[in-house]
RNA sequence: GCUGAGGUGGCGGAGUGGACAAUCGCAACAGUCUGUAAAACUGUCGCCCUACCGGGCUACCCAGGUUCGAAUCCUGGCCUCAGCA
């Protein structure tokens, strides 16, 4: 029988000349060194990678979405198997979304505002990061509803929840606190985040407190749902699952600070930092951590919603994040985006181009990643020239492990005291 | 050789007297992407000038012709494909 292990975090080493620290946090399905990069698996898979190859990266905690498992396969299927880890095939630590980032990403667009609905300020709505789907044409039925529905927001907020339409076919969903929290025990992963109210970029700071303030509401909501749940399933011997509350407050830093404290007052597991990477500079969102971790408890974990890009990394890791997830590196691969380790400051190779055609070097020189190790620039380029499904599998492999092996170093590095040396080399 | 169909921008394929430098798809090229509505999306895509509005030139197999005006109609030629010999 195996042993149990509860949730539990601990600071093995600070970084002096930051806030940077390494650590271990300790979950029923194994343990995560930080700082650690989380490869974001939406639909119970990071696109086109088997569990073994994702591990195979250096993975070590992987990301899943309640929404979108909830829709499909559907609650019930997960349940028979007994969770996302059976079910996926994935037998080490996953985090669930709650739900939160849909509120944002689903809600942009403007027109379903017939209802009261005062997270969508119109004016933000024109700089949209789905610009793609502003054009009634090319958009494929089987993916995005028809053309006219899907202009309108998907997403009505109250007090309540949030109701949700299905982008796979318009059927109405409300998710509340209560049942992100549910959700998230059916799916059985080791870390739950709240359900949060993310707002885009551009709300008034008038709009930010409305939002931040449900956001603190729903925090306490799920705090509570959550106990009930977690003292019925301890009876039941089921392995605990941690809860991280979300903090948001846009980019105003009252806001955020008020909400740092807030959340870290309530017994959650650990932190989690949202509302970030919506639209906002680099340098706002670097503000933003500089206000909000400073005030966050030092023992509990910390965990920064979508973010980031490489110089991100540094940034993040460097103002004391644990942990972060981000889609980047995978959605990039799937445009044959590659990362490389450059001296110009984008660490981005496309290899879809020319220049790759006949290039029989592997994208990185001395990576140790399966597609480095086996194949050529060449030989990826023409796999994508030609839309072979390997194209990007391998290129997702390369960017997974150039980030996971990105942040071994930098895990050596703070135990060092070489971060700031080594943040040099890459900036 | 006869009969039928047809020759349009890198390719496929619309257009069948003016709103055509020519719909659309593919390819090509450029760009975007940060808790994934994404193996997606956006833009460009004859040549030249222009920051922009825009302007100039050459174009729908070739050569003539009809017409104010032709990718579109007429004549001749060349070529391709299918069926028959």
């Amino acid at each position: 029988m195996l042993f149990m292990v509860d949730f539990g975090f601990r600071v093995q080493a600070k970084d002096k000349k930051t806030k940077a620290r390494v650590g271990e946090i300790m979950t029923p399905h194994g343990i995560i060194q930080t700082p650690a990069f989380v490869p974001v698996g939406t639909q119970g898979a990071v696109k086109s990678l088997t569990p073994e190859e994702i591990r195979e990266c250096g993975t070590q905690l992987f990301f899943v979405n309640t929404y979108h498992t909830y829709l499909r396969p559907g609650l019930d299927v997960i349940k028979k198997f007994g969770g996302l880890h059976q079910f996926m095939g994935w037998d080490g630590p996953i985090i669930t979304d709650s739900g939160g980032f849909q509120v944002f990403s689903l809600g942009r667009r403007g027109k379903g505002a017939e209802v009261a609905d005062e997270n969508l300020d119109p004016s933000s709505v024109s700089g949209s990061r789905f610009h793609g789907l502003d054009t009634k044409k090319k958009m494929k039925p089987d993916k995005i509803l028809s053309a006219p529905r899907a202009i309108a927001s998907l997403v009505k907020i109250s007090d309540e929840g949030a109701e949700f339409r299905s982008h796979w076919d318009g059927t109405k969903h409300f998710f509340t606190p209560e049942k992100a929290m549910e959700y998230q025990w059916v799916l059985g992963s080791d870390i739950h985040i709240a359900f949060d109210d993310c707002t885009p970029y551009g709300l008034t700071h008038e709009k930010a407190r409305i939002s931040m303030d449900r956001t603190h509401r729903w925090a306490a909501r799920s705090l509570s749902a959550n106990a009930k749940i977690k003292m019925q399933n301890a009876k039941l011997g089921k392995p605990y699952q941690a809860l991280y509350g979300s903090v948001q407050g846009s980019i105003y830093e009252d806001l955020r600070k008020e909400s740092a404290k807030f959340i870290s007052t309530l017994d959650f597991d650990g932190i989690a930092i949202g509302g970030v990477s919506v639209g906002e500079t680099k340098k706002e969102m670097v503000d933003v951590l500089d206000w909000v971790v400073p005030l966050l408890p030092v023992e509990k974990p910390r965990h920064l919603l979508g973010v980031g890009e490489i110089d991100d990394i540094f940034a993040l890791v460097a103002r004391g994040m644990d942990t972060f997830d981000c889609v980047q590196p995978t959605r990039l691969a799937r445009v044959g985006c590659v990362y490389i380790n450059a001296a110009s400051r984008k660490w981005e190779m496309d290899i879809t181009k020319k220049a790759c055609a006949e290039d029989i070097r592997p994208i990185e020189e001395g990576c140790e990643c399966y597609a480095c190790q086996h194949f050529s620039r060449a030989y990826i380029h023409h796999l994508f020239r030609v839309k072979e499904l390997l194209a990007y599998r391998l290129a997702t492999i390369h960017n997974i492990h150039f980030i996971n092996s990105l942040m071994e170093d930098i895990r050596r590095a703070i135990e060092d005291g070489s971060l700031l040396d080594l943040t040099k080399q890459w900036l």
